[in-house]
DNA sequence: AGGTTTCTTTGACCTAGATCAAACAAAGTG
DNA sequence: CACTTTGTTTGATCTAGGTCAAAGAAACCT
């Protein structure tokens, strides 16, 4: 009832087609996942599935964020996972949930009821390829995040965050990484605090203490504008190369 | 030179072979393995490879503990995997290491070359499906050490990553999980620390503590028992369920 | 417009874990 | 066997970030 109806979807002018789990696949194949596919929306704060839950579906997101977290029994709870469009939701294998899944903005997704989906990994060797590579990149940003969690100071976090988000920006954007950036933060100050295994008034002071700096600049609570991108990724801690233009 | 003799090794005899990477491959597949393959030896300390190179080959690990991890600019260095046997190493379609990979104990590799092996798993969609399998229990377990590093605190951390360790004992063992568990520690203090986000100090002192409180036996520095695998689990945060005999 | 509710900022204080330092233990070496 | 080297433990102190508290600020009611 959100963005599902502002555009007339298929697979023809989905925005996310050349990323997806179906990114690999020709038409053939496109049309045999197009037959077990239905869209479906959540609204922004609603829950997706939670911990302990079956899903009878695996999914795209189409647009949207939505986030994957951990809680522990007095309440601390993790992010494990943060999910932008043309992510994929869900394990394919096994039905149960083990994290909480929340919209955090009114969400999109393209759904593949499981049983089928199942079936087409085993004869389409182009969406277990395609979902093995994803899988691989995810693998690779959970761990540059345990280097987040694990080593960086408060400062760098919020950096760190920051970089992620700008530089997703500079993706799927035109922009060249010389110019300003500017991107609206999906989360809220306790969203980021789990995102980063801190207390939300730290992640509330940290940004504070950027803004002044000059590393960023803030239009309201939500807008962010990074300046100069290699400042942000020097006080990042992920310097490393001279990085122009990569 | 080391364990590689000591057994004359092959697909027929191999300890691994139900877990690793080939598991579900059949008899011609598993020869087309075997042509591309070559078995590596590396002694505990050596560095496999280093952030930046380039790896031309893939492996399992058959025996021995290996680790990923990533430093920064300053020294600060957070593990971001440990490898062990039946485990997979490397990355199909990326030559370039991003982690730097270092033995812990003397460790026998079985190496793929990379070429071939990337073309086997084109046409060989076993291959793939177990990578896949393989690579999403390991972003799972990516996410739980997420919550031990973002969220846990330290006494936490140590009786995790006992239980991680304690674990993994178990699976691969015949004992009942009401026993008492006995094992070696593959990593030093100061890999624990590396693990776990902390220092070395704080990890000899809460393992001094959990000692003192009988949570854990220690014999010489590290040889470990968990008399009950209950009680470390409840220090270590993941009690959750019951739990008994999952 | 007044009144909730939700989110954010800032201040004052405290503590878990880091840092600095020293002694000890075990293993390898010439 | 004395002598490094490498790993571990324990103590004393410090500090980054957590906790507790209160006051804005924005959005959403009715």
């Amino acid at each position: 009832m959100t963005a599902q109806d502002s555009v007339n979807i298929n697979c023809a002018n989905c925005q996310i087609r050349h990323r997806a789990v179906c990114s690999q696949c020709d038409d053939a194949e496109l049309n045999a996942l197009d037959k077990i596919k239905y869209y479906k929306s959540f609204a922004a704060g609603e829950n997706i599935a939670l911990m302990g839950d079956e899903m009878d579906f695996l999914a795209s997101v189409v647009n949207g964020v939505a986030t994957l977290s951990q809680t522990l029994e007095d309440g601390r709870t993790q992010m494990v996972g943060l999910l932008l469009p043309s992510d994929f939701v869900g394990r394919p294998g096994r039905k149960g949930i083990i994290y909480d899944i929340q919209a955090k903005t009114d969400i999109l997704l393209c759904c593949f009821r499981r049983e089928p989906f199942e079936e087409l990994m085993v004869t389409t060797p182009h969406i277990v390829q395609r979902l093995l590579q994803m899988t691989l990149d995810e693998l690779d940003a959970a761990r540059e995040w345990m280097l987040v969690l694990g080593r960086k100071t408060a400062r760098e976090k919020i950096s760190s965050f920051f970089a992620i988000m700008a530089q997703r920006h500079l993706e799927l954007g035109k922009l060249s990484p010389l110019d300003a950036i500017e991107f609206d933060l999906p989360l809220t100050r306790e969203g980021m605090s789990n995102f980063l295994g801190l207390t939300l008034e730290t992640v509330s002071r940290q940004i504070s203490a950027l803004k002044k700096d000059g590393v960023i600049e803030m239009v309201g609570k939500r807008h962010v504008c990074v300046p100069n991108l290699q400042t942000l990724l020097e006080e990042a801690g992920d310097d490393s190369d001279g990085g122009i233009l990569s």
